[in-house]
DNA sequence: CAGTGGTCTAGACCACGCC
DNA sequence: GCGTGGTCTAGACCACTGA
């Protein structure tokens, strides 16, 4: 174990190594780190060092930490972290769980933006899934979901695809989304969306492109979502 | 200094401490702490507990610090944080600076659901301001703002009203906002708030309805804008 | 140079979960 | 009781700032 090579404070070195160990799938999602102590002795840093790091990741909400038990890999399919993407609420601010729908999948290659976007090369082919979902039975949001396949394999012969893409994307290929970022804009529906959403063409709808980020930083999900303003918004909090 | 009645940790007890001075108005904004060390000594706590308090506060954005420096009471004025609640981008991202002009400005009861939302008695009257924010000498923003008078006295005789009312909330009225509760939602706009935009009647926009949020967790400042979503985009990223 | 915050360590004690 | 993370302390040294 060298940590001395970096001008880094230490800390951070500590911090990176076991970030590392999380992309690289040393420890997995649910695992139970090695306690403090363990960690320090088998890095050769103070306890208090090893607790600063260990910190950091548990505010980034890479990790758990629960008080007599233990330090726990994030799994991002609990209930308390699996909706923490999801931001359209009732106007007012009630949470509200949608049903999800696939229309369709097809495979196509990457355009030259698409390409740039996922930061790949020019073969990239990607899986373009369209998904409906409801709230109370009431459809809400049309979704067209951008997968490269590289990173999904097969990902559109999967049956039984779950409501949550982001659960799969984890237990099926070991990844993780950390951060998402949305551009919101408002728009006029087509005949064919407002169809799906039982509106009438013409209506406004809100349109969120969303990038979709790993744990290494890159971009593993591009997805745009028509969502229906008529009974939901979408709703966020800035500090 | 009674440090010891509560069953909070110390460096929460200091942690309060500290933000009922910022909230009171003891240490303004810009203005330098004590050091750690001075702080420690007259809170009667070890240097590392204050550390422990002052650090959660910068990670709140309510302090700076720097080292070889001091602490400083953060400015919400500065370039660096003045436009950390104003989410409108280009499409891309790119950042965009807007410019204001006040359009009409008058005083009016509070509706029993205002009323409710600043938490104030029944006898409250606001400030009602509406506003056309331009980008690059294009309008594209119109917003409708409500003040309670009682917290921002004879804010509607105040002449040349600058580009972020947050400032003017902080310098003059010493009220700090710290968060902003967002919720977007897309509408077809009205022939007058169109014609303000220089849009068609019946275009699309998005509107966002946000509760702006001081120090001591009140509600300070209601606003709702019409965007209009031609050229701009509401951009966020969680984490 | 003195004074500030930033890092790192070592050790004590507490609160919690589990056996 | 034992092992975990959580708090608190005390002290050392470093890095930056400004007189």
């Amino acid at each position: 174990m060298t940590l001395t090579t970096n001008f880094q404070p230490l800390y951070k070195q500590v911090y990176d190594v076991l970030v590392k160990r999380l992309v690289d799938g040393y420890w997995k999602p649910a695992e139970t780190l090695p306690s403090e102590f363990a960690l320090a002795k088998e890095l050769g840093v103070s306890q208090g060092t090893v607790r600063k790091a260990l910190n950091q990741m548990v505010a980034e909400k890479l990790l758990r930490r629960r008080q007599g038990k233990g330090t726990y890999v994030s799994e991002h399919t609990q209930e308390s972290s699996l909706y923490r993407f999801f931001r359209y609420r009732e106007p007012g601010g009630e949470k509200v769980i949608p049903e999800t729908t696939v229309i369709s999948t097809r495979r196509r290659k990457a355009t030259k933006p698409e390409q740039l976007t996922f930061n790949l090369d020019s073969k990239l082919q990607l899986v373009e899934m369209i998904r409906l979902r409801t709230i109370n039975d009431l459809p809400a949001i049309y979704e067209i979901v951008l997968q490269p396949l590289a990173l999904f394999p097969d990902i559109d012969k999967e049956r039984d695809l779950p409501n949550s893409l982001y659960t799969l994307y984890q237990e099926k290929y070991g990844v993780s989304v950390v951060e998402v970022r949305d551009e919101l804009s408002a728009v006029i529906l087509t005949e064919e969306v407002a169809d799906q959403l039982a509106l009438k063409a013409g209506s406004a709808a809100l349109k969120n492109t969303r990038a979709s980020i790993s744990i290494d930083g890159r971009v593993i999900e591009v997805s745009t979502a028509y969502c229906s303003s008529d009974n939901f918004v979408y709703s966020v909090t800035i500090k």
